[in-house]
DNA sequence: TCCCCTTGCACTTTTGAAGCGT
DNA sequence: AACGCTTCAAAAGTGCAAGGGG
């Protein structure tokens, strides 16, 4: 796992990428500084003038939420921008959800009037969230970061199969409260915590053409939660006990870093609302994620780690060694046994996963070993993200670009970023010393922004 | 005392490399 | 030599439960 400051100890450990300073690069499009407004202005009411810049800023406003919707969110990712053919309206705030879980969640919505027309995104394992939902759905996070399950995998129609696109996912508070368990039902409990830095997670195939996207469904069952606020693998940093929503995020952009941006869509799925746990409250969604993770196998009624196995195995340990016992080795895939019959969408996506994959016949030659270049980065950027030594082993470029739904094998990594004030309009310059200016021009970082397969850290502030 | 978090454990799945045969 | 298949071990991902701290 590749750190900026570990790629630059020279820089020391103060070193954060920021966001680019309108004053630090001529190619810095002054709209965008200008562009950061309340979204309470319409992008309508700026007019197709308001360049890309504006349309750019809008979208980063679609990014938050309601109460921070002043954060220039991914600003740095999107330095680049230019004019975009159309603007783009503020979003609508994220409604607050009610309280009470187990209600029938609302239909798939696109979170704003975007400007991906004709674009609509669903959700693949709905029904298995839906079933999660009904009882709360609650996630585990942990200090090295735990995979959400069910994961967000979604189906996406009407992109120009031509153009290329970026896939990101996000995750953001629902309101500002803090939950408890209260032995039945999730119910508020105070006030939430300050609100941690924003992380964006960047799908690793991006950026990959509309029929690369529209070819199957895109997975994000590699995306990380932590509670960990000094966690230095980019995994996205969630507080314990508190509800929060996924997003989805289409961006039409040659590049990562494109200079000709196209638009952008941005979707949420009520019924991927979850409360961050770090141990199980509710042991309806214990059972749920057993039954349907195939990692939980060991845990399911015949498995062998259930609980009448795990007491066997110490009455057995307590009575010394045992001869035979293959009846007390149980196999989850017998017949009748509560598994591969509730494996929703993401079992399905799992035995997807496991069917035969043509691996990449000729891996990808490491990056240049006299040190990272933009260009290298372009070619190579798992090598950049990835674990210390471990090279990417398909080539990421995007002709030989895997399938969206088989693992990629890159890990991931982030950005951190300059955060904004806590104010509004444009973030204040960073501070010199930790801000090199040279990353505006390519370098040392290799490019100003995330590689694929990684995320995206966009600044933190308190939203309540 | 309660609530929440951390940690270690045992288990399964995933992944990539090595070996083998065609 | 190239390719495809199988096997194996390590890594990664699970939930459980004990223990600790506020």
């Amino acid at each position: 796992m590749y750190h900026p400051r570990e790629l630059y100890p020279s820089l020391g450990p103060g070193y954060r990428l920021g966001p680019p300073q309108p004053g630090a690069d001529s190619s810095f499009p002054p709209a965008l500084a200008e562009g950061y407004r309340y979204p309470g202005e319409s992008a309508e009411t700026r007019g197709p003038s308001a360049g890309g810049g504006a349309v750019a800023l809008d979208w980063l406003l679609m990014l938050a939420t309601p109460a921070d919707l002043d954060t220039p969110k991914l600003d740095c990712f999107l330095s680049g921008i230019e004019a975009a053919p159309r603007t783009l309206a503020a979003p609508p705030p994220l409604p607050l959800l009610p309280p009470a879980l187990g209600t029938e969640p609302a239909p798939p919505a696109p979170e704003a009037p975007h400007l991906l027309p004709g674009v609509s995104l669903s959700l693949e394992n709905q029904e298995l969230w839906k079933e999660f939902s009904s009882v709360g759905t609650e996630m585990i996070i942990t200090k090295a970061g735990r995979r959400m399950f069910p994961a967000c995998r979604v189906s996406v129609t009407g992109l120009d199969p031509e153009a290329r696109y970026l896939f990101l996912l996000d995750v953001v508070p629902v309101d500002g409260a803090r939950y408890r368990w209260q032995g039945r039902r999730w119910e508020p409990s105070g006030k939430a915590e300050p609100r941690l830095p924003d992380r964006v997670y960047i799908h690793p195939d991006s950026p990959a053409t509309g029929a690369h996207w529209m070819r199957q469904p895109v997975s994000f069952h590699r995306v990380k939660l932590t509670n960990s606020t000094l966690d230095p693998h980019g995994h996205l940093i969630l507080h314990s006990m508190h509800k929060y929503q996924p997003r989805i995020h289409l961006v039409r952009a040659a590049q990562l870093c494109s200079q000709h941006w196209g638009g952008v869509a941005s979707f949420r799925f009520p019924e991927t609302t979850f409360i961050s746990v770090t141990a199980y409250q509710n042991p309806r969604i214990t059972q749920l994620k057993i039954a349907a993770n195939p990692f939980a196998k060991g845990f399911r009624e015949n498995g062998r780690n259930c609980k009448r196995e795990r007491d066997a195995r110490v009455k057995r340990k307590l009575r010394g060694p045992e001869s035979g016992g293959t009846e007390a080795y149980g196999s989850a895939d017998m017949p009748g046994g509560p598994c591969d019959s509730t494996l929703g969408g993401d079992a399905r996506e799992s035995e997807a996963e496991q069917a035969p994959a043509p691996r990449e016949a000729a891996p990808a030659p490491a990056p240049p070993c006299g040190g990272p270049s933009a260009e290298a980065y372009l070619l190579h950027p798992a090598a950049f993200h990835g674990a210390s030594g471990h090279l990417p082993s398909r080539n990421p470029s995007f002709p030989e670009a895997p399938d969206s739904g088989r693992p990629a094998p890159y890990s991931a990594a982030f950005l951190e970023l300059q955060p904004g004030p806590g104010g509004s309009g444009y973030p204040a310059a960073p501070p010199a010393a930790s801000f090199a200016p040279h990353f505006l021009q390519g370098g040392p970082f290799p490019l100003p922004y995330p590689g694929p397969g990684s995320y995206l850290d966009v600044g933190s502030k308190p939203m309540y």
